[in-house]
DNA sequence: TTTATATATAACTAAATTAGTTATATTATA
DNA sequence: TATAATATAACTAATTTAGTTATATATAAA
């Protein structure tokens, strides 16, 4: 499943995206303008901050900006950054692999119904979501 | 996330489908072969006799037995009549759409990629699967 | 140089979901 | 009539997710 904290985190991205280069937002606005709890914010914002995505300085008039062309970052790219490896069932990518040692079908099945998934995911970048987004307004 | 629940539904019709049409076998045996806790085969029995797939018969010398043919029940189906409708994210299929009542553009990519996982998993068959099954043992 | 504003980091709590267990009822055969 | 099987329901424990709380750190402006 994909949370909602990485939900959020794409918002966040998007947020920033969808204003001019090099544009500084408090996290503050980011949260009010999106409808996401503040301290989620300043806690995903770790995580983007970490993966080179976003800077922030602090003090008055501090703020977030992004680092990298939106065009760069895919959604995948973040989903990943902040839930971590996906998996559609426990039994991929989870550290317990099938009791029987004998090739396990089902997982073939759930891998290619995975990568399928994320292919569509991989492909659309932030740069897109925020234009979307930006019409909508 | 498709859950463990789900993946032994299916694992138990193909146990069922890779026997001669209308064997009858036990719950207790399906467990045991296939290393599943007896009392969650017969709880997810209950969700397959209702999907019309499987029936019981009771007493000694009963069991269960696959009613349709194997070729007709696909992967997806059995996903959902275990764990309900999918969503690889809260915001599809889950009674609370986003709260920006704007069309939004996110939840049109979440639903493109799960639909294209699910495209996957509505292909492969429970006939299929038997037969892979069978092969590996 | 102090105050206010902002990010940064970590630990904690509550809610929801998932996995599995326990208990009991019902049916049918030997 | 005892036994072996399915059938149904309620409960419990573990895990995951979502969100909160607390505290530290940096910096600009007064």
């Amino acid at each position: 499943m994909i949370t909602k904290k990485a939900e959020y985190a794409i918002i966040i991205l998007a947020e920033l995206a969808s204003h001019p280069r090099g544009t500084i937002i408090t996290s503050k606005a980011i949260a009010r303008k999106r409808s996401i709890p503040g301290n989620l914010v300043v806690q995903l914002l770790a995580l983007l901050k970490e993966a080179g995505w976003t800077s922030g300085t602090r003090g008055p008039s501090g703020g977030i900006k992004l680092n990298v062309d939106p065009v760069s970052i895919n959604l995948k790219q973040v989903i990943e950054k902040i839930d971590g490896p996906m998996g559609i069932t426990r039994c991929l990518f989870n550290a317990n692999p099938c009791q029987d040692k004998t090739h396990c079908s089902l997982r073939d099945i759930w891998s290619e119904a995975q990568l399928s998934m994320l292919s569509v995911l991989e492909r659309v970048t932030i740069k897109q979501l925020s234009e979307a987004v930006t019409e909508s307004r």
